[in-house]
DNA sequence: TTTTTGTTTGACCATTTGATCAGTTTAGTG
DNA sequence: CACTAAACTGATCAAATGGTCAAACAAAAA
């Protein structure tokens, strides 16, 4: 035992654990003691493999950003709008639904204004969101899809998409649910998917 | 002096100065010492009008929430889809535009669960909701808006709005802006209504 | 076996923070 | 002025919490 790979699975099971707290709980909010509670290890054990909770917090944004960041990296070039947002959309919903506790983590950090990433928002989103941009533009211009703000466009979607995580108490009220399943996510994407394209003038193939 | 008018202008103001620093720092990270010295006034002087850091923030909760809910009954009942789409937009990006840090304190809220105001939910914001539903319904039936679904439109239209608000530290950076002044409000208001009359199939008077 | 390096943990500490309270001041009233 | 009630505040406290440390433990290296 006592391994190199005990010590890795250790990590990640605290990062695991601290992530639920801290996107439950916010930074401040959230306790050590509970996390090592959590994870079934002293609170000191915590503190020898994370330095502080600063560090402990940030690890678990870096944890949670490098996973999207690889997700959306593969999705950026495409040939048709109509797939494009159908990719676009489906990848979010299904990263809001599988993982909501991260999007509830990231959202308080940028309400909070964004104190730990501004580099990440600068240097990895920002170019990503450009290329975005630039690619509904050329669509444009193409006459593919309808003229409009490509960088409010791209906001909305992600807006619509990531308050089914971030607001998903309200959501699941008003909609007489329990729980944010399967049919509700296909359902939600198909909707968003048709909205768009009836905005910006795709048709729809099943349509055509 | 000492009328009464000076104790509730004073309580005013704490909730004031309380709401910001809850929308910035979240009820857990929010510090009655801070609060205090930003409203120039004693701890003690804060406790005094206030018996626990848990009652001023629900006052300041429902403070946020009676504004809205006043704000938001006037537009219920309209005849026109367009006009009725318009106002809603116009006034919500007005609310996050004046008051962002209502938007984001109400935010953080939800994200942890709602554990304030389940009570409000379903007794002040699922009965408007159900309005609004059953008006979008009505249109089309009567083939005013092309059918889709009422419930999941309201939430593209709160989410596109609110986003502005909640993140604003993302929104500002990736426009290049520096602050969320008026001619980004009613540029994204237009933004917002050409989009969706657009996926409803609802003609710009200025096109008609 | 001895050494060394990395890991674990209970005990402990310094600080922060929400809350209390007793004593004081202020303002309105008869 | 005398009296009362409300408003104010400095001093203080008990609990919670992030973080430290030295001693114990384990495992690979020499």
């Amino acid at each position: 035992m006592g391994t190199l790979s005990d010590t890795q699975a250790l990590q990640d099971r605290l990062l695991t654990v601290a992530k639920e707290e801290f996107a439950k709980q916010g930074l401040k909010g959230a306790r050590l003691q509970k996390i090592a509670d959590e994870a079934q290890v002293p609170k000191a054990t915590l503190l020898y493999h994370f330095k502080s909770k600063t560090v402990l917090y940030q690890r678990v944004l870096e944890t949670i950003l490098s996973a999207w960041d690889e997700g959306f990296e593969e999705l950026t070039i495409d040939a048709e709008p109509e797939t494009f947002f159908r990719r676009l959309i489906d990848t979010k919903i299904a990263s809001v639904r599988t993982d909501p506790l991260a999007s509830k983590l990231f959202a308080q950090e940028i309400i909070q204004g964004a104190p730990h990433l501004d580099a990440h928002l600068s240097q990895q989103v920002k170019p990503w969101f450009r290329q975005q941009v630039s690619i509904l533009e050329q669509w444009m211009d193409e006459g593919k899809i309808r003229r409009t703000d490509p960088t409010r466009l791209i906001f909305l979607i992600w807006a619509a998409t990531q308050h089914y995580a971030d607001f998903q108490a309200q959501v699941l009220t008003l909609m007489n649910r329990q729980e944010f399943d399967a049919e509700l996510a296909t359902d939600t994407s198909s909707f968003l998917h048709e909205f768009i394209c009836n905005s910006l003038g795709i048709m729809d193939p099943k349509h055509r």
